[in-house]
RNA sequence: GGUGUCGUACCCAAGUGGCUUAAGGGAGCAGUCUGCAAAACUGUUAUGCAUCGGUUCGAAUCCGAUCGACACCUCCA
């Protein structure tokens, strides 16, 4: 039974979609007038796991992730750089094209854009003025927040106590500070639509209401976002789509917490900001495990809290799907091998029942990722302990298995366990300061490798170990690895 | 000024009334194993969950106060 915390009514509530076997999905994506940064990734990796979950649920999931294309930053970035706006637009839809696919975030089944829904958005509008919600004035048109009683309803906030607080800005063609345009005329050398109300373009909310209700309808199940945009955004989007339909429009708020540095949300102001593109520039690594470790580290925290991004954490979550990925390759070997019977089978078969079970437990449970997570660490001492006595093919390939399946749901584990590159460490005396190293790809090749390693092979057969060491250490400073295995042969890290 | 979230071991972090005299990971220490390593494994590190009161048969979990951090009220994932 999945239970999930909606942010309006600050519960965690048992989920049921509006119809069986049904999810509508509505995440607000990305105001393209720059590219993303890591707060972006972790809201896309957040739903895209949520997704992941839902549809191994067994849900047919409707997902719906807009773009905002038009909009003011856009055009003040088009301004800027001397562009034209449509430019702006696009280029950073194919970088958000380019991010998502370096994160291994799937698409979502429909990804609408504004620009090519403002029929759609003026019939909202249009309603609204037919019943009162909203006015004009001088080619604008505004949303009159005094008439929607509910207002407030989702960032638990009261009209009275904001207009106390009297940091919103006063607006002569307002009848009130707290309405919010809902189409914008066009000064010359704007983007500009026609409209009844004149040429113009939309407000910052209505698209979502427009997207969201035209693919999923006027009333649907999961709407979800960053924090940031419970108020104004997603109050406002309430406000407009509630109003217009008479209905309640999406069932279930999910909000995704901030990436912080340094205990601090990320700004540019502060210099602490880092696009998605960066971290994978700066990270030493192929960029699938890039990935893995990014996406392990943002999730292996719950989605609702925020999360202090460090190199250091970078480095900790690598050092754990290292953890893992030793245990898979022990795994995949031990599945290569031949063993009819192996007396840990039982206790291995128990250990992934429970995990499994724990594991779905810790999912339904809000989308319990890190209490998930604990579950596979569980399961993973457990085959450490079971393997040095052998399993059988059958057991391996039940492992692999559940790690398919689990990794399929957190997007982890999807690399050939003998291609993950493990972490080069360099560790400090004084504490364990982990420093992200600055060139690993090593001049050796693969044939270097296999000539060292076969010597050194020999000189340990020879039990001439000064030679043996000398071997082991010109590799690791190349970066490679070698474990020496109980039965003689060497395992190879690289 | 208003509103909200949060404060769990050396660090990260789950748990939000009895399953928990607090999951999991990292780090430290002590072992097992090993030619030595590495890896893996075992044991160990919070009678206590910011502080002080209260409610309850029972609280990290509920209530109140205090201290501290962050966020929102303006664009923001």
């Amino acid at each position: 039974m999945l239970r999930i915390y909606n942010t309006l009514t600050g519960k965690k509530e048992v989920f049921e979609p509006l119809v069986s076997g049904q999810v509508g999905l509505y995440v607000c994506g990305v105001t393209v007038y720059d590219v993303c940064h890591i707060g972006h990734a972790r809201s896309a990796l957040v739903f895209d796991v949520i997704r992941r979950y839902l549809e191994y649920k067994g849900f047919n999931v409707s997902f719906v992730k807009n773009f905002t294309d038009i909009d003011d930053k856009i055009i003040a970035r088009a301004q800027r750089d001397g562009v034209e706006w449509k430019y702006v637009a696009e280029k950073n839809i194919e970088e958000y094209y380019r991010d998502m696919e370096l994160l291994g975030v799937r698409k979502a089944d429909i990804e609408p854009k504004a620009t090519e829904h403002i029929a759609e958005m003026q019939k909202i509008i249009d309603l609204l003025m037919e019943n009162g919600y909203a006015y004009t004035k001088d080619g604008d048109v505004y949303y009159r927040v005094n008439n929607f009683k509910e207002y407030g309803k989702l960032s638990k906030r009261d009209i009275e106590e904001m207009l106390a607080g009297a940091r919103v800005e006063i607006d002569d063609r307002k009848e009130d500070p707290l309405d919010f345009a809902l189409w914008k005329s066009s000064k010359t050398g704007e983007p500009s639509w026609n409209s009844p109300w004149g040429g113009g373009r939309p407000g910052w909310h209505i698209e979502c209401s427009a997207m969201s209700m035209k693919y999923l309808g006027q009333t649907f199940d999961i709407h979800g976002g960053g924090k940031d945009l419970i108020f104004p955004h997603h109050e406002n989007e309430i406000a407009q789509s509630e109003a217009s339909t008479g209905k309640t429009f999406a069932r279930y708020w999910i909000h995704n917490g901030f990436v912080n540095v340094n205990q601090e949300k990320m700004s540019k102001s502060l210099g602490n900001f880092f696009t998605i593109r960066e971290v994978f520039g700066k990270y030493p690594y192929p960029s699938q495990v890039t990935a893995e470790v990014l996406r392990y580290f943002l999730i292996s925290n719950h989605y609702r809290s925020p999360v202090d991004f460090s190199d250091y954490g970078m480095n900790i979550s690598h050092a754990t799907l290292d953890g893992f990925y030793a245990m898979l390759q022990k795994v995949e070997e031990a599945s290569r091998r031949t063993l009819d019977v192996a007396s840990s089978d039982q206790a291995i078969l128990s250990a992934i029942e429970e995990c499994e079970k724990e594991f779905i437990e810790a999912m339904d449970d809000d989308f319990n990722t890190a209490a998930a997570i604990g579950s596979i660490q569980k399961l993973r001492r457990e085959i450490n302990t079971k393997i040095e006595h052998g399993i059988t093919q059958d057991v391996a390939m039940e492992i692999l298995g559940l790690f398919k399946i689990i990794g399929s749901i957190l997007g982890l584990f999807t690399i050939a366990p003998f291609n993950w590159e493990f972490l080069k460490t360099v560790k400090s005396e004084a504490s364990f300061n982990i420093e992200w190293v600055t060139q690993v790809s090593s001049s050796m090749t693969d044939a270097d490798i296999e000539r060292l390693v076969n010597e050194r092979e020999d000189a340990r057969k020879r039990k001439d170990w000064k030679r043996s060491d000398e071997i082991r250490k010109q590799l690791s400073d190349a970066g490679i690895i070698l474990e020496d295995r109980p039965d003689g042969t060497t395992r190879v890290k690289h």
